[in-house]
DNA sequence: GCAACACATATTTTCGAAAATAATGCGTTT
DNA sequence: AAACGCATTATTTTCGAAAATATGTGTTGC
């Protein structure tokens, strides 16, 4: 692995979970002493995530972490619908039966996840299985581009999770899990529409969430 | 103007037009002497390219012009219809008068071009106010992710019509302007399902066309 | 004859310094 | 006291060489 994937799958990390905060400048030379590296990897890395929207750069005066907003996050959830939609609809047509068993795997490890607390909960570990949970939903789908803009949008309404994952102190009033599982049902029973809709419910859930959350941060 | 934006830009006409054919090699020596700069901005530019999907990297095998193929021709088409389809309904939902007045004046300025020929006929001119026009109906949308994936999938099914624009030999059976002056009245006449349904026809004859073209050259 | 190895060459990747540009602070002027 | 110019500092951007890795070629051993 080169330095230059090192860099961009550490900045990309960061700046998902929040340790480089949204709008913060991304100075060369603190970068540089951070990740141990020179320059050449880290601006490579810059320039990849600039494409991907998680990285703002200006000519000659360098890059900043991609500010959030309100209006970003429901225009990302909304085109999640749209996209996401359309390939759980396919994936339902296309898929085979590995498609179908790898998506329980995937709902029965976010499940054991899930259950765990205390020193065993991993906060990251089940965000990686939720991940991997939607996207096995998807991976039938046949559309590399759409997978992609899955992948995209994904990463883009992951920043606005993670404050919420790591205060648990007020409960969502939701069993996500529940969520999660009526939504493997319908998929496999092969009912799109069903689907599609646990799917939308699913996703304006979180956007309600957040968009509360956000609210709360921003008067409190 | 940095470097980098130069190398970027450059090296995205370049791949886009077929100057650099698709599958190609980029050999960073060959890169520094054509655009005359050193390896740091082409490497950026090739960075985000590859981010981009213009460009393929293999770590420590260097860069290469992303494969063409028909069936991510057909993918990315698809992906169009349905990206755009819902942009162009937000659009005809949300838009204004000076959103109507530019997609006059988009449609007009291409008109101009598509008559224009002989040494006034400008090709890439041409693809521009194409490319403009097909924006200005989505512009109103109210969607930056939506607009962001329509650059992209534009830029990949632009690859695959170039080669029929450089070939005006055999004519396509269509008016594509009358196609686009349909497309236009109905989205300023606020027809959403007629002006969706018609640039569903528009994009799914391109398919075709591209298909048709690709099959009969990879037998002739 | 051919597989495996060693060597030479080609190419990518990375570094550290130099060049170019922006930001800052300070003194001067009005 | 505000505004302007100028020098100083901070920062980004770019280059050219060095390091690391891949590719190609010929040779040896079987």
């Amino acid at each position: 692995m080169t330095l230059s994937e090192k860099a961009y799958a550490a900045l990309r990390q960061d700046i998902i979970r929040g340790v480089l905060t949204s709008g913060s400048p991304l100075r060369m030379a603190e970068l540089s002493s951070r990740y141990d590296m020179g320059f050449s990897p880290l601006r490579e890395a810059l320039n990849r995530l600039q494409s991907e929207r998680l990285v703002v750069a200006e000519a000659l005066r360098g890059f900043k972490v991609a500010p959030l907003s309100l209006a970003e996050m429901q225009d990302a959830i909304a085109s999640r619908i749209l996209i996401e939609g359309d390939a759980l609809r396919a994936a339902i047509r296309n898929g085979d039966d590995a498609w179908a068993a790898a998506i329980v795997a995937a709902l029965y490890a976010l499940k054991l996840q899930v259950a765990r607390s205390g020193a065993e909960a991993d906060i990251w570990e089940l965000e990686a299985r939720h991940y991997a949970f939607h996207r096995a939903l998807l991976a039938a789908c046949g559309s590399p581009w759409r997978l992609e803009f899955f992948d995209r949008l994904y990463a883009a309404t992951e920043r606005y999770r993670i404050p919420i994952l790591l205060n648990p102190s007020r409960p969502t009033g939701r069993d996500i899990q529940a969520e999660h599982s009526a939504l493997a049902e319908a998929t496999l029973a092969r009912d799109a529409d069903a689907a599609v809709a646990l799917l939308t419910a699913h996703y304006q859930r979180s956007a309600e969430l957040i968009a509360q959350t956000m609210q709360a941060a921003a008067r409190g």
